[in-house]
DNA sequence: ATAAATGCAAATCTTTTGCCATCTC
DNA sequence: GAGATGGCAAAAGATTTGCATTTAT
């Protein structure tokens, strides 16, 4: 596990060589703290970690940061649709086409996509009220134009 | 289709009074723009489309009753995770369980969900990147203290 | 030495809140 | 008429940007 953060570090230092990103020592103690979070942080609570070794870090690096680390594909977002709210006023079965590019997002059919199936257990005592089912990749204006 | 518009302005109608909502102008308008609406409008286009029925409103008065919708059952958000973003330095093929309220997310393993198969065509040319499924519902915690 | 990165402060964008006037029931 | 709602402006929260200084290569 401690040899998995370490080979996790050394990946993280090879691909900031390869994208011409400079290893600083505030972009290694944000990756770390990323790497070794499992709880889906916000920038703001990287932040906080972040600050228990490098107390004169700003916020704005943390973002500065997590975006290039997005732009390098050394992380991702849970969802990309959290800029702004999206509405939804069909409450039936349905899921979601979502744009990578441009952000929008189509209905899809329940019965387009195979029900979703839990094998085996749920970790915790999760009690589970509906699933939601994002299909992402590029529409097809922004897949043209790409 | 119309037909169903008129259907679901019904509903709205009588949700509102059985909750004790008061059917405004303003409410009947959002909601028919989120009704006819299938792009899952953020909160400033919903702004927008409302204004040309009612110059005179306000954005609150757009946030103060899509917030109203939403505790009334009437609307959703395609992703109850969009007020900050969340970060994911995992990069293996995994999903997500998330809780309604607190907002925690956990990882679920790829293999604790049946591959997620795509019945029939998708709608549009669209370029098909991956999969994110939420499981949503409430955390053990949540559920507890509910 | 050079180009990129950091830190700070200010700016921007999204969403919420307080308060008084207005409308629904 | 009472209490909820709308509009406006200000506040709060999240994220980005500009610029001078510092750091990595």
């Amino acid at each position: 596990m401690q040899e998995t953060l370490a080979r996790r570090m050394e990946t993280f230092r090879r691909e900031c060589v390869e994208r011409g990103l400079a290893v600083t020592h505030q972009r290694a103690v944000i990756y770390e703290a990323l790497a070794r979070s499992h709880d889906h942080p916000t920038p703001e609570a990287v932040y906080e970690t972040v600050r228990e070794k490098i107390p004169s870090i700003s916020l704005a690096t943390v973002y500065k940061n997590i975006r290039a680390f997005e732009e390098a594909g050394l992380l991702r977002q849970v969802t990309p649709l959290h800029e702004s709210v999206r509405l939804d006023a069909n409450l039936s079965d349905h899921h979601h086409l979502v744009c990578l590019r441009c952000k929008s997002v189509t209905d899809l059919p329940a019965d387009s996509i195979e029900p979703v199936r839990v094998k085996g257990r749920l970790p915790t005592r999760f009690r589970v009220e509906r699933f939601n089912v994002e299909v992402l990749g590029l529409c097809a204006r922004c897949a043209s134009s790409q």
